[in-house]
DNA sequence: ATCGATCTACGAATATTTTCGTACAAATAT
DNA sequence: ATATTTGTACGAAAATATTCGTAGATCGAT
């Protein structure tokens, strides 16, 4: 399935928080950052919908929408293709810059050494 | 200083890893992989100069293209703008799926590891 | 029953990115 | 010296992504 454009990926987003929604639903979360016209949400959930990124439930006159990829699946997918297009396909260069990059906290760095524990001890 | 494409990155790459090089320089790595013509490749490396992405030295007839910002400093900014699109502005969550996924070598987990405890040292 | 609000469908205008054809100048080979 | 190759400039076509206007159906309140 092709990869989601970003217009896509912000709604996909608000579909894994939120859950099945309306366009309604969704139009209003976009609304509070982003001034946008309610039938250019309406176009891209029923784009959406054609490309199999959502499922569609037709069965009231609000339709309802629905992420058809879990969030874990889809930004494995997302990751590893921008791993490939913009650090050579280096996972681990990918994390030294992240972690190298700004402020991680003592909890968030003692929670990737325990998934790193993790990975050692399964190796 | 706008976000390069995807064209120009893989450009880019090519300028960081080659150092200053010419149209056809870079033409000819980029043909390895992928058909395009070569006019594309120079259109592509004019607009890059216009937008501020490459410096261009014009001196000679065949002009001569560089980077006009470090491989550090621009997947910083690529990575970030990565991070709060997809991640949730979470660099954490990132790097959490990104060593989730695969499988990283134990090599790899070591450079991170020590990566880790310099950061902690320093706090 | 009628009016206004809410919904989908759909085509098309815009914007952005990518690709390439054509023109012409300079360098090189014959 | 002439033909071929190699280079830049530039406009525009093609592909992709985003935005929106208009039409018509249905729902709910008056």
């Amino acid at each position: 399935m092709a990869k989601p454009t970003q217009s896509e990926l912000k709604i996909l987003q608000i579909l894994w928080d939120q859950g099945p929604s309306s366009v309604r639903d969704v139009h209003e979360i976009i609304s509070e950052n982003k001034e946008a016209g309610y039938t250019t949400t309406l176009k891209l959930m029923q784009i959406m919908a054609e490309k199999g990124h959502a499922f569609r439930d037709t069965s009231s006159r609000t339709h309802i929408y629905s992420a058809s990829m879990s969030e874990q699946e889809a930004k494995k997918d997302i990751l590893s293709s921008f791993i490939s297009s913009t650090f050579k396909g280096s996972a681990t260069s990918l994390v030294l810059q992240a972690l190298g990059n700004n402020e991680t906290s003592q909890e968030d760095l003692d929670e990737i050494k325990k998934l790193i524990s993790q990975i050692e001890k399964t190796k």
